[in-house]
DNA sequence: TTGAAAGCGCTAACAA
DNA sequence: TTGTTAGCGCTTTCAA
């Protein structure tokens, strides 16, 4: 329970000297310096935060915002956030939304009491007022995969991944395509899921490929629910299409499920495309658009650490920044080669 | 930026009666509340938590510990101390090992800058000296999986949870069973693997069943490594067992895949049982032993901040608690069915 | 390079 | 029930 004053008295100095010695700003004698730090772990010296946080008004702690800590993305996000963070010695307090559970109340309350020094919000939607309510309360933000007016964001150009995914399709020779994407929420997600069904219709548009109202599903990103879709979608034989693009790598994992209890091969009877990444695809064999989210999650930190270390000020780099996705192609996408006995229409 | 001298000021009282109104401790008579709550919310004010902090003691701030944000039992336990940290106001602060890598400075460092009101550990060891320190800190620690000696914690009985899942097998027939379970790492999840390991042999010796080092495996808790371990035990048809008992649900995906990719079927050629009760289990009909995690995580803060507010002193209920687990059957079990062709030894 | 001194914004005796 | 008065343990001007 030692504190900076008993560090300074045995050091022999004062506790401004003290100061300066531990924390490195100010000038101090190399003298001073040793016998500060000596002091210090003599003494077992540990910095009270809150004090120091009081006093200096940075409290080397950075919020992450994130709707969901249990999905892969965000998880593993996470995890590269956290590493940044570590690295730089700042801690991280955690806010999942767990849904809109708690979506208010850390907008409204938790995120506005000041101890922290900067938020990494991840696919968060604000609306006016809420972006108003927090960029009033000073707090430097960094966003990922928002879009958050007003507010440095980095992103994937999830319209070009819903292309990419979809033209690797068309050009196996796929035409008929199914796309199983995300919800419409407010709040939340929607520019990722409705970019990456975009680009969807972009890439069947410009193939020329018709666009079928049956093909075009709707999921919670969860394995289970695109385990059901799909089982639904590819039920029909008549009807069925012959590949799938997910917009997230679990949702392909529950749609490839749900083609081997149809007793469909895949990628014979059905290719599969997904996105994010996902270890467990390796296994799986599943292609899919890789975004890399643990770099995506050291990135926005370092780019808010700038932020919060410029005082504000400068912004460390351009506004927005584009985050690199690469395609990663394995087993789960062919050309279609339907049994004899499948028709197409 | 109006602090609660402010807030005093315009409702007419002196500071010290603004605090007690907005704190709700000590008694303040009602005119007086609608007077300070008034100016408080004409204001806009919000609390300084590290002012309150280091006036008061308290942070309203618990640090949760644990081995992998990434894996679905954190996670969803970690979902489960979220939900009931924001219940009751608290921030919490993450701190992700990631393996052994931030374990070091974790411990001895970020711990103890004295800005938690307490430590919920997940599935942590800890050596004497790490404990000392800890302890030593006054900090209240909760553990989850521990064992943490002189730390009150919760569990659930590893060694009766690998006897059950085996005795589910052997009740079905099965006597060639073979269990995959976690690594022998210092630091982390070592009772809870071997306590698992413990309770697979125990179930065969108890049947007179033959326990051979080949169907004893070893991996990380990952389905991908789960994958490559199982694939590799179940190639030879000569020597493989009919059964696996796998300590972790994820660990029982990778197994199910590689059985799928070697031709076999689930269940008639293998049986698959896991541990935790991980939702995709539904789709892929696994039968497991859920242990609940969302509801450890949030038995765990209770536990924690009980201690937190009674100051340290009285434990609430008893030092260990055993958290309840149930047997879910699914698909992925029956009694060995094993074609011609197929011989045992 | 150093020290003295004045807070940071709140809480908690204590006395009234 | 209320106000006065000390701090909580640091950081940071300012002057030396």
């Amino acid at each position: 329970m030692a504190g900076i004053r008993d560090v300074a008295r045995l050091a022999g100095v004062s506790q401004a000297t003290a100061s300066r010695a531990l924390s490195g700003k100010g000038s101090v004698s190399a003298r001073a310096r040793e016998a500060v730090t000596a002091a210090a772990s003599e003494l077992g010296f540990v910095m009270s935060y809150h004090a120091s946080s009081l006093a200096s008004g940075r409290s080397h702690n950075i919020g992450v915002v994130l709707p969901f800590v249990n999905r892969w993305y965000f998880a593993t996000l996470l995890e590269g956030a956290n590493s940044a963070l570590m690295d730089a010695g700042y801690d991280l307090t955690l806010y999942d939304f767990q849904g809109d559970r708690y979506r208010e109340s850390v907008l409204g309350d938790f995120l506005l009491r000041k101890r922290l020094d900067g938020v990494l919000a991840v696919s968060l939607q604000l609306n006016a007022h809420e972006t108003e309510q927090i960029l009033a309360a000073g707090i430097p933000v960094v966003g990922v995969g928002g879009p958050l007016p007003d507010i440095p964001t980095l992103r994937i150009d999830d319209v070009e991944v819903g292309r990419r995914a979809t033209n690797h399709l068309i050009s196996l020779g796929h035409s008929r395509v199914a796309h199983l994407g995300g919800e419409h929420e407010y709040g939340r997600n929607f520019e990722i899921s409705s970019g990456r069904r975009a680009g969807y219709e972009e890439a069947m548009a410009a193939a020329g490929l018709p666009l079928r109202e049956a093909w075009s599903l709707i999921s919670d990103y969860s394995a289970n629910d695109a385990y059901k879709e799909t089982k639904q979608l590819l039920a029909d034989a008549e009807e069925r299409p012959t590949a799938i693009f997910c917009a997230s790598d679990e949702m392909a994992f529950g749609a490839m499920l749900a083609a081997r209890d149809l007793g469909l091969r895949i990628p014979e009877e059905l290719s599969v495309i997904g996105v994010d990444g996902h270890e467990m695809g390796e296994i799986l064999g599943l292609t899919t658009i890789d975004q890399f989210p643990r770099n995506q999650g050291t990135r926005a930190v370092e780019r808010l650490l700038a932020l919060v270390q410029d005082d504000g000020q400068a912004a460390a780099g351009p506004a927005d920044e584009l985050m690199e996705t690469r395609l990663l192609v394995r087993h789960s996408t062919s050309a279609p080669r339907i049994p004899a006995g499948h028709s197409g229409s």
